[in-house]
DNA sequence: CGACTTTGACCTGCGC
DNA sequence: GCGCAGGTCAAAGTCG
């Protein structure tokens, strides 16, 4: 996971020519037993509406897509799905910025005293000062979208992967590896190969989406690349 | 009652 | 041009 490029070109995807892409990588097994009211979605400096959700070809689980709710004149948009290697994490695409001002940037504390979470303030202090090269922040000019406060990892497909694992151990475990996430792209035959050992999405669009919302908002702490 | 989710239909880009 | 697949819309339903 070494030597990606920083390149914030326009992507162009196989299907469609989508802009900048930011790609979230989120670990979810910690919070499998929590309760929605144990949940901190205000970790989450935005507030997202669902706007649908599609089958994702080749994919065991659906695509969940939803724009910015926090402005009604605000483009931001991210799609949710579950990694298809590891049902316990979820792939986050932000695409497009926000066009307003974080809405929590006034009330988030620097460290929540009902969490254990990382902030994505204290995620972009960690983040300032590390050397590793292939950190980076795509926005540096425009810091009202929530990327700031992320670690960015631009992989050789121009998208940014940000791994985020309250274990800190995401790449010790790597159930999902940035040579993984190419091999996906690279080898269609080990792919379908890999689909035909998968089941049937394995919890209704409900769950989905209260598993959605708990873990990915709740907990954000930044993988230290070893 | 407002905000949000669900879901089928529709739109659009890409490969053949 | 056609078909497929991803992305979006919008009406209806749900929830707090």
């Amino acid at each position: 996971m070494e030597d990606y490029s920083i390149d914030y070109e326009v992507q162009a995807s196989k299907k469609r020519k989508v802009a900048e892409k930011i790609v979230v990588t989120v670990k979810l097994e910690e919070h499998e037993g929590k309760k929605k009211s144990d949940l901190n979605p205000s970790c989450d400096c935005w507030s997202w509406r669902k706007y649908g959700q599609k089958p994702i070809k080749g994919s065991p689980y659906p695509r969940g897509y939803y724009k910015c709710s926090t402005s009604k004149s605000c483009s931001a948009k991210k799609q949710v799905e579950i990694c298809r290697t590891d049902s316990s994490m979820l792939i986050i695409t932000y695409t497009s910025t926000h066009n307003h001002p974080d809405p929590n940037s006034s009330k988030q504390p620097k460290n929540d005293p009902k969490s254990d979470t990382i902030t994505t303030d204290e995620l972009d202090q960690k983040n300032v000062g590390e050397k590793d090269p292939v950190v980076t922040s795509p926005n540096d000019e425009n810091k009202t979208d929530e990327s700031d406060n992320f670690l960015y990892i631009q992989t050789p497909e121009n998208e940014f992967h940000l791994t985020l694992d309250p274990e800190n151990t995401f790449f010790d475990q790597e159930p999902l590896s940035y040579p993984d996430l190419m091999n996906f792209s690279a080898s269609k035959t080990e792919e379908n190969d890999f689909y035909d050992e998968l089941e049937e999405l394995p919890m209704s669009s409900s769950s989905f989406k209260s598993f959605m919302r708990s873990n990915f908002f709740e907990e954000r702490v930044l993988v230290q690349p070893s």
